[in-house]
DNA sequence: ACTTTTGGATTACAGATGTAAACTCTAAAT
DNA sequence: ATTTAGAGTTTACATCTGTAATCCAAAAGT
């Protein structure tokens, strides 16, 4: 039987939704949709779509309570957010991931703690951190050729 | 006019064509067609469409030589990597943002550089980086209610 | 000159996504 | 018992995306 893959993808309104979700740990789509139209420019419907279109994905599960339902999140928010960033990094080069982990990095406003766990994992990494990591943007490795 | 938004979105197996040709500087089709056609299942015709819609989106710029065309980013790689990112991450809760990047970059291939220098603008970011980042996710904040 | 390539343009088409109106129940109010 | 408001469902629809077949004209080969 189809498993509900918990690895569907949430789409960038989708995850508006989710976040909502994810930090009330469990709501009704009332305040679910009074929130998100504070936020955004969105009419009920829109969300009553989304919320729909999640709980099919998976993403969100619903459980009866009265009229309405309970959402609650279906799938981890942290697990979430490192599995859509791994994503977007995989995607890319990986020669050029560094830079452009520094230049974001640059640009986030971090905890102190954050900052400072950040540097931890990366002085632990230090230690096998190779040389250099190829380009793999052409399909046997572009050595030569890529001189950026 | 339009000013061609150099913003434009590319989408995922765009992507694909624009680190070929990212990494080359400059080719034509044919190649694009031969290499990616190794990379994945895609057939020539789909490649093609590829890089129509980046021509038409302005991220690849054409220059007639004879039958065919020479294709060009106009788009730098870095700066669509950095966005991209970026994008990514503010899409997430501020607050969960700097868990996300020590999980990915734990299983992250880095080079002893680039390692370094990230260790590097985050002592540099120690200084004045806040005491907590709050979550973003409810309209006016979620102080309390976010206990995680 | 004629045929064969083949690069680029046009057309196709299903599924995802953003956005929302309309509709249908049923619990809640009276 | 009736009415009604509001939660969830269905339908809508344009655009974007992934994927690809066709078509056309010019270049290349013979």
């Amino acid at each position: 039987m189809a498993t509900t893959e918990l690895t569907a993808t949430i789409s960038d309104a989708e995850w508006r939704v989710m976040r909502i979700v994810w930090t009330l740990k469990q709501t009704d789509s009332r305040t679910i949709i009074d929130l998100l139209e504070q936020q955004h420019d969105w009419k009920a419907p829109t969300i009553k779509t989304l919320i729909g279109r999640l709980v099919k994905k998976g993403a969100l599960a619903t459980q009866k309570q009265g009229r309405q339902f309970i959402y609650t999140p279906q799938i981890s928010e942290q697990a979430a957010m490192d599995a859509a960033l791994m994503n977007e990094l995989n995607q890319m080069c990986a020669m050029h991931r560094g830079t452009a982990l520094v230049h974001t990095i640059d640009q986030l406003e971090l905890s102190r703690a954050d900052v400072q766990e950040l540097i931890t994992h990366l002085q632990a990494k230090l230690a096998t951190a190779p040389e250099e990591v190829d380009c793999d943007c052409l399909p046997d490795g572009c050595e030569g050729s890529c001189a950026n």
